[in-house]
DNA sequence: ATAAAACAGGCAGAAATCTGCCTGTTTCTG
DNA sequence: CAGAAACAGGCAGATTTCTGCCTGTTTTAT
């Protein structure tokens, strides 16, 4: 993987959502510099139009805008879509913003101004969550609702599970192996899936 | 059919942690005033203990400890109560902690001081909400034997969702299928594997 | 620096699961 | 009792997961 040769054919497509029409620009710009097909909207309504005509695989929005909040903005968009991968971010989250998006599934809350680096990192996690990973808002979400698929809530299980061991472990991944019992590979391939990465959080 | 009678009325009971010793007696004492079962801890340490060895309902944590965070205390506790609700508090919280917070499935967020009246009706809303949901002895005794191989414990998770489901729905399958969202094909194969027999009444 | 160990992922056949369609049984309702 | 609704399982093709083998990269130890 010395360098970035792989062209892929499916055209990951984000929804950018933002009032600050310059914010907007700049950012689109800077996203399309790095492979990333960009729809803008400069307001809620205009954003909920785009998703109903055009194939979206993401969304990014920014918290406050005049009209129809972030927040609204993103119930409505689930009606629509009702998986789609929602990314917030704002000036002067409050917590219990960060609450209500989090509430609503959000993958992440950044915090303006956006640092390009890492939405784009952010972004490119779910772009290959596309290629047969799992939502991984569903899995934060679903582990205490009472509403989640059964196929999500078990996921979510799993991931606990291993996230569990690998701390207990300190990111020993031979460690997890043996103390779980479980195949070397298949276990590789359901932290991927999972999104689960070893090394110490802080 | 089902017995409504509340006649062995479990008191819900909560696990409140905090180092502050000051503030986590404080607290112990308004919510005992107000009919509400607290074991306390001073640390996660403990707390992981208490929870091992008695019935708890739900979790109570302060974010910033010594020792392990909230945030990690959530992880190791998940593992034993895959689904027992967690309300974090905390001062100074960012905006990644609330976003981690809200990824390990947190309740809500509240921020120090906490208002007493809004941890009480959150609390009265978790209270009302887990009535006869969970059996927490099953639980115990699946999840807790970190000696199982992983898929052993999937198993007996998937067990225990979908026995909790039945018995939340009186022992319809129908329900259980439109709740969890599960092909009913699958469910039904799953229920014979896992050994579960819908009783219509116990 | 070099060797050894740990780790991640591609690949592919094997195994297991998922799920639509159909049938027969049991339970409910009037 | 008759009809309707709910339920369980057989069957089979589609889909997903599992897992051994192999290769290349990263980390650790000497």
């Amino acid at each position: 993987m010395s360098e970035n040769t792989h062209q892929d054919e499916l055209p990951f497509t984000l929804l950018l959502v933002d009032d600050d029409l310059d914010v907007l620009g700049a950012n689109a710009r800077f996203l399309r510099l790095n492979q990333i097909e960009v729809v803008i909207a400069e307001s809620a309504d205009t954003a909920i139009e785009r998703l109903k005509s055009e194939r979206i695989d993401a969304i990014v929005t920014d918290l406050r805008m005049p009209g129809m909040s972030g927040l609204e903005f993103t119930a409505q968009a689930r009606i629509i879509r009702p998986l789609i991968p929602v990314v917030f971010f704002s000036g002067f989250a409050t917590v219990a913003d960060v609450v209500a998006a989090m509430r609503l599934g959000a993958v992440d809350f950044l915090e303006k101004p956006v640092e390009p680096q890492h939405l784009l990192s952010t972004l490119k996690a779910l772009e290959s969550r596309y290629e047969g990973a799992i939502d991984s808002r569903a899995l934060h979400v679903d582990v205490t609702s009472d509403t989640a698929p059964f196929r999500y809530r078990v996921l979510a299980y799993e991931k606990l599970l291993i996230e569990e061991s690998l701390m207990k472990h300190d990111g020993h991944v031979g460690k997890v192996i043996e103390s779980l019992q479980i195949n070397r590979r298949t276990l590789n391939d359901k932290m991927r899936r999972l999104g689960i990465t070893r090394h110490t959080h802080g």
